[in-house]
DNA sequence: ACTGTTTATCGTCAGGCAGACGACTATGAT
DNA sequence: ATCATAGTCGTCTGCCTGACGATAAACAGT
């Protein structure tokens, strides 16, 4: 189809962020409440409008600094920092998603370890962790019961889509050390996989499994006891991000 | 971060589409030549505007249909038209990836049994089914000997972005049967997979693995010599669309 | 009609991996 | 000292896969 430079609809483009952490055994993502209408006073997954000259990448990394100060971790810089994993989720395009004009949303996708608390621009009461569990049943995509206040837009969709997204990836990828701090032990690992899947996984096999699996976690030779009981290996993430054979998935 | 309607760049919106088919036994991509500037006279993925009003998934599958003739395959309703699988794959917005002005490209994937010849609006020479393998080597992503015209503005990316996405997907999902025609052979799948991976895989074991996994597969009655050799049963893709425990692909 | 070629299909066997689960270890709490 | 908690090492069994032998049913050529 041919180009005509002078005969197209102009479109807003924004990136909206998905992101997740893991915090007291259940996984949680960073909502905001909007200060201007539509949705005025409604939660809201974080984002913004993408600047002129800007990457996609570029304009989501910027948006999660603003939202909660993390810093992406650079896949060509394996494995020390406390950055964040960052990726493309997918692109919601529908005309009417946003009632003031055509909005086209580059979603993506965050997973942070386990932080402090959210500062939304300084203002901590318009940014929380909320259970991914309870955002979605308010918005019907789990069994609900009383459907409270949805997120504003299509953005349960793009929860939901970002959650699933997460489920997966850590099936075959070395993803879940993501949710960790850069020093874990195989029982924090095991707990972020419990968390994300919301199942129950035996510490016995799953040790075997992730440690026997070449290149998926060095020990740093320390050892610690903050989770209680006898003291446990700490280890960093190798340099492994596949995972194969993966971490098999129990059926619910 | 306040939305402000009367401030945000404006941006055009395209779909480019990633078509494979499998013909000759190797994977093959749709690509047009482009008629105008930039890129005049190069090859480059099918694409276009989204129009105003227009879902990102209605563009792709109008500039589908415009480009094959071909109606996409609706998931609710299985299994019997020759319709294509058409997914979104990502979205690509460097800026300056397109030099007139700043493009955000939504780019789909399309897979499609084997078709007869290209017709794009009618112009035959204009449009053509190209080996994976030549459209990447030419634009450095395989081991490249004479870069002689690579595809235009980012399009070897995506191609070979979507090229990934169909190689991993088959995997775990019953997708490869969207390459298949409605009917098709247990030895006819399994040429599928060898043209998508260029890997050789074993018919006696590959039989016992689609034959032996629940509702990926169901008989027709009917049997063809089409391949020749002993006559073979004839399959329709079953319900099943997820794939557990996946197919193995071979290590290199 | 016979032989060779091609493709399809069934069977066998050994190795690897995952699930179930027993046993032991090393901390802190009472 | 005893208990509770969490970590780590083993064992066993069943399932799946890769390697590969064997048979079946078509066609082509002599």
């Amino acid at each position: 189809m041919p180009y005509d430079p002078s005969a197209f609809p102009p479109f807003a483009v924004t990136v909206d962020l998905v992101v997740l952490t893991v915090r007291r055994h259940s996984l949680c993502a960073l909502a905001v409440r909007r200060g201007e209408p539509p949705f005025r006073g409604r939660w809201a997954l974080p984002g913004g409008f993408v600047r002129e000259g800007e990457d996609l990448a570029q304009a989501a990394a910027r948006e999660l600094a603003e939202e909660t100060g993390l810093c992406v971790h650079d896949p060509a810089a394996p494995a020390q920092d406390n950055g964040a994993h960052l990726e493309q989720l997918a692109t919601y395009g529908d005309p009417g998603r946003d009632p003031r004009m055509r909005v086209v949303s580059v979603a993506h996708l965050a997973l942070a370890p386990d932080l402090p608390a959210p500062r939304a621009g300084g203002d901590a009461s318009n940014a929380r962790w909320a259970a991914v569990g309870e955002l979605l049943e308010q918005s019907g995509y789990g069994r609900a019961e009383e459907p409270a206040a949805p997120l504003a837009f299509d953005h349960a969709q793009i929860l939901a889509d970002g959650v699933e997204r997460a489920r997966s990836k850590i099936e075959y990828s070395s993803l879940a050390t993501a949710f960790c701090p850069p020093e874990f032990t195989v029982g924090e690992l095991r707990r972020v996989y419990e968390a994300v899947w919301s199942v129950a996984l035996d510490p016995r096999n799953f040790h075997r499994k992730v440690t026997g699996t070449p290149g998926f976690l060095v020990p740093t030779g320390g050892t610690t006891t903050r989770q209680g009981g006898r003291p446990a290996q700490l280890f960093r993430a190798g340099g492994a991000t596949l995972l194969n054979p993966p971490m098999l998935r129990p059926e619910v």
